[in-house]
DNA sequence: AGCAATAATTGACTTGAGCAACAATGTCAA
DNA sequence: TTGACATTGTTGCTCAAGTCAATTATTGCT
């Protein structure tokens, strides 16, 4: 009885696709650091503190396209675990400079290891001409005005 | 004081890129059918039951990509707005035959125009060329076997 | 008849996003 | 200087979705 389905338009949409490679690709990455209790959306943040060491809640959560209050929570998890400092910043008491500890330091390193192994993987469908074309059609879409509501 | 805030290694990822990539276009998506009351998962669903008028919820799930307990809901906020119907099914009474009421089909076909013109504005800062080529990588990524855990 | 498999459903739990409100703090103009 | 306004972090609330286990009704097999 498989009456194999059809998907209709689905396939031809670019937001389908989207939302399907974010999950095998995402997904399968969540799974792989799983080990290390750290999620894909903690590594990011992880990645983002190491390259702004003493950067702004605000200012992390405007490069990492989250709300602010998505934010507090997200360090509030990796405070928890020992992996990024709130510290106080001079000059504006309102403000936490964000900073990776010794052990958040540490296993950035090995996340990024794993992430580079992960990656291929996931492409390895692609050549690497392919990859780069599609990190870069990516990157336009990405860079690109936001997409209004439309007319209505 | 916006000391531009860096990315580190995150816009090499293809996980990072097409994180973003969904945000945006999904998300947009999204906000522009909201006033009709469908989330973009809903559009979705009512495209493939437009597809597949009297399949299973079980088929719907497998071709959707989700649990069956998450096909329930879906389902239900549907049947609730009056967009489809669970049908008796003649010659199996444990399965439902999912059919597009009158206001679905009508619903649907609205939508199916939005989603064109949206997608026509997403896709803007690229060549039709581009667009099909972006389509037809992430097509790849996703019909290339699910990615291991890996080596540990 | 008896029993395993299947379809739908439910409940509990978790995550993430988005929004609104708030207190503390900073900024700026009159 | 002071009063209006903006910004920062924070909390609470709501909602959509995803996972996992358990339950019920039905079907098919032997």
């Amino acid at each position: 009885m498989k009456r194999d389905t059809s998907l209709g338009i689905l396939p031809g949409l670019l937001g389908y696709q989207l939302r399907h490679a974010n999950l095998k690709v995402v997904g399968g990455f969540a799974e792989r650091i799983a080990p290390h209790n750290v999620t894909a959306s903690q590594f990011g943040l992880l990645v983002l503190v190491g390259a702004n060491p003493g950067a702004t809640q605000t200012a992390l959560a405007g490069a990492f396209g989250t709300d602010r209050s998505v934010m507090v929570r997200l360090i509030d998890r990796l405070e928890a675990a020992g992996l990024v400092d709130r510290r106080a910043r001079e000059g504006d008491r309102r403000s936490n400079a964000i900073v990776l500890t010794g052990n958040g330091a540490a296993l950035l390193e090995r996340l990024k290891r794993e992430v580079r192994a992960f990656e291929d993987a996931a492409t390895a469908c692609l050549s690497p001409e392919e990859t780069e074309t599609l990190l870069s059609l990516l990157r336009r879409i990405n860079a690109g005005p936001r997409v209004s509501a439309g007319p209505r």
